[in-house]
DNA sequence: GTCTATAGGCAGATAGAC
DNA sequence: GTCTATCTGCCTATAGAC
């Protein structure tokens, strides 16, 4: 039924709504109640589809983490220039935001002492999987000569992570993108081989 | 009385007590009862110092902004080379890492969207005063030749101050200080004139 | 799968005695 | 200034009907 039209289903519009609320308001700064007034649902169904808080948390981490680790795969098959993929990966925060929110895992972390262990793990796990493929990307781009840094790729992207997730950070009180889009070219041109 | 011990009144033992909480478990993450217990008083007695959590919020920020701001005087008194106060700039932060924090305003700004107004106001205003502060050591520093680097002062700015909180951010998760100098090492590093 | 109803706990905050 | 006692409200979570 409803053939256009993709049914995503209880649980997808659960882990929306969720994904949404924890990304500008901490993972502390909302309840299932704010979820179930926006889906016009109760509290109590919400429990049906995710037993738990930490559940539902760890079931957004992942969510997340998979489209973004699908998000680096097409920038790897649609992008050549290190310096085109640096800055299609900026332009992946750019688009969070774009809706006023922050990065989910770069929110979680902030909150990290107070969530459940395996959330924990999961962020960790986030940061790793971006962590490795900014390194493998600043490593291509200075074996080809697109990009020109001094020291370890590893550190580098260190660098581009934590750079990039601190913009976000500082931008989004003054609600000003533009604050954001400066501090991020400015920070990849740091790496980009002088033209 | 006590004459080799300065006695720091209630009010201040909550703000030390509420700060360490804040640092690490974000304004959402603690509650009266927390400051309660860890000083050995009742929550009724904390309202009387501060009413509300928000005037409480209020007060710690302004506090840590002085504080932030006496530092930052006191490395233009110490320091000479521009190069050498972005370091101690660095050293500020790499302090609240040791005692497992974040950056207050830095914590504050990831719950952004659930705070009162007053606060959210001292958050900008705190951003405002480091980035003025960094402005002026980068556009030192490039007039004189201990610094090196493309475009405004104020991006420099931006870049430093959002990729300091960035790297905090990212470096807890890990329980290792040691991402945050790499990282912190790393990104002055683009700022100074090569040698 | 969604509902009503409710449990049990903790939140921020106040009144009033000492 | 600090206490006991208490209020109101929201939180996560569960039981059981439909």
């Amino acid at each position: 039924m409803t053939v256009n039209q993709i049914d995503v289903g209880t649980a997808d519009r659960i882990l929306d709504a969720a994904e949404a609320l924890a990304q500008t308001r901490g993972f502390n700064g909302f309840s299932y109640a704010h979820i179930a007034e926006q889906l016009g649902i109760t509290k109590a169904s919400l429990h049906y589809h995710f037993a738990s808080k930490g559940q539902l948390g760890e079931a957004l981490i992942t969510r997340y983490a998979e489209r973004f680790a699908g998000a680096l795969e097409n920038i790897d098959e649609v992008e050549e220039d290190a310096r085109d993929k640096l800055a299609a990966y900026a332009a992946l925060y750019s688009g969070v935001l774009d809706d006023g929110r922050m990065c989910l895992c770069g929110m979680l972390a902030a909150e990290y002492e107070t969530l459940p262990k395996p959330m924990a793990n999961a962020i960790v796990g986030f940061f790793d999987a971006n962590h490795a493929w900014l390194t493998q990307v600043l490593a291509q781009g200075r074996a080809d000569g697109t990009l020109e840094f001094h020291g370890d790729p590893g550190e580098g992207a260190q660098v581009v992570l934590g750079g990039l997730e601190g913009a976000l950070l500082v931008a989004r009180p003054y609600g000003d993108p533009a604050r954001f889009h400066t501090a991020a070219r400015r920070l990849l041109a740091a790496f980009a081989r002088a033209t």
